[in-house]
This record gives structure tokens, C-alpha cells and sequence, in this order.
DNA sequence: TCAAATGTTCGATGATAATCGAAATATAAA
DNA sequence: TTTATATTTCGATTATCATCGAACATTTGA
């Protein structure tokens, strides 16, 4: 089983967290996980193809934003709070905020366009 | 003269305003700006050409990061703090004081190296 | 052991971006 | 009016990215 990259909390930079954040279904990702914990990746509703979602989830994770967790065929996605709280205080959150208090906040797709 | 293009304030984008900040020249530039106070492009000590200088300042206006002011022959750069603060209340301040910690603040350059 | 479920990797494609130097533009200053 | 200053635009290059579908890998469950 391969092991995945997660880099140390001082080694996250701060411009790759900012691009990491800077792609609205990356934005949904991350406060979808806030708002329900931690989920796997088939728990998202984003309207991309599975493999597309794989590349986003690798972008978060590399930067440093969320920890993926293996457990049997899933991945279950958290995010990085302390780690981030610890390195850039009060940016996840006012990221969080914003982008909840923006008009759309989610990138919704009907149930039946839903298919992958 | 050209008129150049500013986003209303509720039509500034969080994604877009991360991406612009997602960049080392250009998080050296706004906190530059915070440092400074206004500042026109000439005086900004990046490690690039002219031509690609402008071309940051322009994706940092265009995403409403930055205000630009024509005086004479130059522009005047300056970061939209209170748009900023009102759309995204508290992302500006944690992103400098973020990059005022990191360990290389600014994209150093050593005079004699400098020349466009 | 076989099949289903869940993701990842691969290869391709089209879009966007960072960069440069050269040329163009606009203003100020001589 | 000519020249210098400050910056933008242009064209080209190279690199990166978001996206997809297909193939692959891994683990669970029948």
C-alpha cells in the first residue's frame, strides 16, 4: 500500500495553501469537511469525474490543508485545523467565512446530472 | 489613457483573490504596499522583468487585491484594505501576517544583481 | 476465489499562466 | 519638440493545471 504525502506542518507554505484554496471545488471540499467531519471522497458532491476529485484531493493534501486517512477502500479527507491554525493563525478560518457568507456557496449539481 | 478595470467590491471573488495571493511575488508585493504605503511599481524589488511585473500587478488589480492610480507616468499601487476587510473580514490581515512569519519573507535580490 | 466498491494512475487535451525582450504608449522634463 | 522615464502591450516560449475516460490497484464481502 503506497504511502501518501503529507508534508510537516513547518514545512506548508503559505502561497501553496493560498492556491490550493484558490479553486472553487477545492473550497467545497474543505467546508463540506467542516461542516460534516470527515468523509471519504465518494461522500462529496462536486461535479467533476472521480478522477478529477482524486487530483483535487491530492492538490489539498500536498499543500498541507487535509490529511487523508486509508481506511479499507476509502479515504477518509480531515482537515489539517491545528496544523493550520498553528502555522498561519486565523486564515482557514476567514477562508471558511468567506467563502460561506459568498452567494454560492457550493457548486451545486442536481441528483440526476449526478453520475460518475 | 487607458481606463483601467477594478472590480466592484461585492463582485471581488474569494477564489480569485486567493489565487492572486497564491504567488511569492506577489504576496512580496502587497505586504510591500502594507509596509510602505502606496508605492509605485519602479520601487518594488522583485527579481523580475518589467514587463512580468506589470503583468502581476494587473492580476492582483483585476482581482481586486490592489488599487492602481495614475500620477504622471506612473502607477500608484495601493491594497484595497477596507474592500477587502468588508468582503473577506480578517483573510487579508492573517495572509500578511502570515507571510511577515515565514522564514523568507521577501523574493530577495542583491543590488548588484539587479537589472532590467 | 470472484465480484463489487473505492480510489489512483495514465495519457491526452485544451486552457491558462509566468516569463522574457522588444516595441509601443503616455507623460513629464529639458 | 526632443528626450527621458515609467509602464504596458505584444509575441513567443515553456510550464503547469483542470479535465476526462480508461485501465489499474486494493480491499471488502459474497
Amino acid at each position: 500500500m503506497k504511502i501518501l504525502f503529507h508534508p510537516d506542518r513547518k514545512d506548508i507554505q503559505l502561497a501553496s495553501v493560498l492556491y490550493a484554496l484558490s479553486d472553487p471545488i477545492r473550497l467545497s471540499i474543505i467546508s463540506d469537511i467542516q461542516h460534516n467531519g470527515e468523509q471519504a471522497c465518494n461522500g462529496f458532491n462536486v461535479p467533476v469525474a472521480k478522477s478529477t476529485l482524486s487530483h483535487h484531493a491530492r492538490t489539498l493534501r500536498e499543500a498541507g490543508v487535509i490529511h487523508t486517512r486509508v481506511q479499507g477502500t476509502q479515504r477518509m479527507l480531515s482537515l489539517r485545523t491545528e496544523d493550520l491554525n498553528a502555522r498561519f493563525p486565523g486564515l482557514l478560518d476567514s477562508v471558511l467565512r468567506a467563502y460561506e457568507a459568498a452567494e454560492q456557496p457550493v457548486p451545486v449539481m442536481k441528483a440526476e446530472e449526478s453520475s460518475n
